[in-house]
DNA sequence: CCGCCAAGTTATAGCATATTACATTCGGCC
DNA sequence: GGCCGAATGTAATATGCTATAACTTGGCGG
């Protein structure tokens, strides 16, 4: 599954590789019943090893949620890589947008395991969640297609994550109906990403005017 | 705290009213917590009730968590009944969208028992966490101020949710800093906010003139 | 006045997390 | 090549929580 790393991989112990199996089968669990879901206990004998097995490996039930968060960010990031890469007739933007709907709706337990969780909140800033997270962040920012401007690039694409993370969460919970709004919701998702490159192609421009006026 | 109710009011049986009890009890664990913190056994003991009694009143953790959720949407819609209607220089918009920033960070405990739980979707639409959570929707729709042509005010209000819901989210996770966006959150949302009214305005006319070509 | 029903209690089953103390095996070092 | 220590896994167990079953109490209506 993984590339053989440099770790320890010189594998072959009891079991082999306990801890990235307990990673691989948590994210089983998660995207079958969600996160709440996840039990030690079960992992373990599932995988064939005594309960206290795992905690060789992680803290505690914690400690493996967020290296599996970790590893659905990263996950997530080479889908979204080749979604983006692939060529296509639609932006990379829209792709991107609607590659990451599809993806919180249909893989919602995974989905709330990286974002809707606690788990990122009570993590380090450089821990390895948080780096999975921003280099998923940085992805969109290059689907934005845009010039470096000031921050401005970096600030579109958080107000885009932040509205389709809404719109996932409101549609998972029932809250966002086509009858509520009078539209599905790839169309509604398709106006955010108008919309908004629309809004940060005028806050460029705009930025670039002004530097000619002060030039 | 809450009114006297027609359910059946005659209290002073054991404990007066142990339904209404554990509710805010539960609340109060949420706010300083969070959801994952509220255990039955420790409201019962701070009530001086026996374990088992809650399960009297809720079938379980989660029926009890849906009914407190529920009450926290009535009190966050009061709340935001009364800064809808105070007079005020900033459209009402602005300040719905500000409060509720605002109640999501700072209370946040309490927004994500409402919102990030699992809790909603898993009750009927008809619930009465449902039916408190419309309601919440329809102060903002409210707050917009536009005339109602076909479902555009809720499209727009569904927009405006959802970023809201995804900047309180990503800001409470650390993935949404300052440093990121080079704005303050506050700025950002007030960006949301016009951005979405000039937006909606524009469809209402739109859908107006098409109106006026057709008749 | 009596029986019923709602509300609460005691006792207990069951499950999951996590710790402690012990066993095994791998790999390096002399 | 054999020993030693660290890494890995096991057995046994403490603790905490949910939830159910069986029993008790107290007020209200016929």
């Amino acid at each position: 599954m993984s590339q053989p790393l440099a770790r320890k991989p010189l594998n072959a112990y009891h079991h082999g590789d306990l801890r990235e199996a307990l990673i691989k089968a948590a994210l089983e669990e998660v995207e079958r019943s969600g996160p709440e879901a996840v039990s030690l206990k079960a992992l373990s004998k599932k995988l064939g090893v005594s309960q206290p097995a795992p905690y060789r490996h992680f803290a505690d039930r914690e400690a493996l949620l967020v290296a599996a968060a970790a590893e659905a960010f990263r996950q997530f990031s080479a889908e979204l890589r080749g979604i983006i890469d692939k060529p296509s007739k639609r932006s990379k933007l829209s792709r991107f947008a609607r590659a990451t709907l599809e993806f919180g709706l249909r893989r919602n337990g995974i989905y709330r395991l990286m974002f809707a969780s606690r788990v990122m909140a009570c993590s380090a800033k450089d821990s390895e969640l948080h780096v999975a997270g921003r280099e998923t962040f940085a992805l969109l920012v290059e689907a934005l297609e845009a010039p470096a401007v000031g921050l401005l690039r970096e600030r579109y694409a958080l107000k885009i994550w932040a509205s389709l993370h809404g719109v996932i969460t409101l549609a998972e919970q029932g809250l966002w109906t086509g009858q509520i709004a009078g539209a599905t919701r790839e169309e509604l998702v398709e106006d955010i990403v108008a919309e908004t490159k629309l809004a940060l192609t005028a806050a460029i421009e705009a930025a670039q005017r002004d530097g000619e006026v002060r030039a």
